[in-house]
DNA sequence: CGTGGGGTTGATACAGTTCAAGATACGTGG
DNA sequence: CCACGTATCTTGAACTGTATCAACCCCACG
């Protein structure tokens, strides 16, 4: 693992104020891989053996049931997922499959939580980091039932407009059917949801979004800073 | 507050190892209100300072949004709400108000961190709190996306028959407008989604269901462990 | 070139909401 | 104790939102 790696990891909240030790245990206990685009790493229903943090690529954690499936989140570098069942010594309620070329962090269970007892900033660490999640999993839940399916779409480009966009151009990186899953609803959905942002201030070209009238859209998206700011 | 109750708050998961001292400093700084039904006693948007503990009655949080309103849970004895936004010292995410005249405990949130700050075993079972009740939501969402009205009330049944029910009795024992909302839908859905059960071995009589063939429901409901298990 | 996967578009069906009216239950005051 | 008024629940009809199925387009890749 490059130095350069292992310094943005633990640049990450939940290692930031760790005692060296804890981090220099818990690297020795891990294990960094290369996958392959479309690899599921973890699958639902089996055991939380590892925790996942996400070093390079893309990682979608998605569900099953009544043979339909979708998506819950995207992870990004870096980010860390299958925290609480790593905790609770439990199954995985979603799986997780890599959208790119992915790098992946393995860090075994059983340390996490030994680390845990142990060193009590990674504690509270992982205090902070649970209730973020717990609070952005609140606000998908409130987005999926207060919402039609073109305004999330539409509350989904402000976001990424102000996260990474420049001159309200948004590119949509992941493959649309993805991103279909995540908003919830089929691919065909939201090539129609697109095309009715069109009457709303938007222009879209493939995968290359731009914002013209940011106004126009934003009164048709109603955001809401309970839902949709990150930092909340 | 009676030592009963005391008794009962102190075997909550989040307090039962604590130590005494912290268990009493908590206390202490506590209010122990009675409220009528109805009253909404937290809304969104506005700061958390108290851990509210339901001590007797039911609380139900529910948030709004596009003028739509929704339920996001139901509280009962003895049950906690607001940790995480109270942790992170942060605005609610969700309202709550009383469904029926309750009693709540108030910890004040400055008390709650300085006693996790203090006592090891009370951040532990913080950690524990939070992991449930992350993976409470996201089985939430999971229901919400890959279900129907008429599978999740199934569901929900399912598991109230198996929780408090007598041989297939179930009692509908919430407003049937609020259950609506817990499942995300309107109240006239759920009538009708009520209706549609009766095809599927379950008989309605006003707030009283009967799961006369079981088999059937569950053949209808298609339960999955990873949504409906509370204890996973 | 063909071939295949992702994406779009159209037609149709289903799920869910809205609006309106009627039925039922319930608390209150006479 | 009954009668009334009110809120909840149910039912019906029309409408919106979403899914499904099928055809077609487009481009990347062998």
């Amino acid at each position: 693992m490059r130095q350069e790696d292992i310094d943005r990891v633990r640049a990450l909240r939940l290692f930031r104020d760790v005692a060296d030790e804890t981090f220099e245990t818990l690297l020795r206990a891990s294990f960094l891989q290369r996958f392959p685009r479309g690899l599921t790493l973890i699958r639902e229903s089996e055991p939380a053996d590892f925790l996942h943090v996400v070093i390079e690529g893309a990682v979608e954690m998605f569900a099953a049931g009544n043979g339909r499936e979708t998506t819950i989140s995207l992870v990004h570098p870096i980010g860390a997922f299958i925290l609480a069942a790593v905790l609770k010594d439990q199954v995985n309620l979603q799986s997780a499959r890599t959208l790119e070329p992915s790098q992946i962090l393995m860090i075994p269970a059983v340390s996490v939580r030994q680390a845990m007892e142990r060193d009590p900033a990674f504690m509270s660490a992982i205090v902070a980091e649970l209730a973020t999640g717990y609070r952005t999993v609140v606000k998908d839940l409130k987005n999926q039932k207060l919402r039609t399916g073109a305004e999330r779409l539409a509350n989904w480009l402000l976001r990424q407009e102000k996260e990474r966009g420049a001159g309200g151009k948004v590119e949509i990186d992941v493959e649309k059917r993805t991103l279909a899953a995540l908003l919830g609803m089929t691919p065909e959905n939201l090539s129609r949801a697109l095309a009715t942002l069109k009457q709303h201030g938007v222009a879209v070209r493939g995968a290359q979004i731009e914002i013209n009238e940011r106004d126009r859209l934003v009164r048709f998206a109603h955001p809401d800073p309970l839902i949709d700011d990150y930092d909340i």
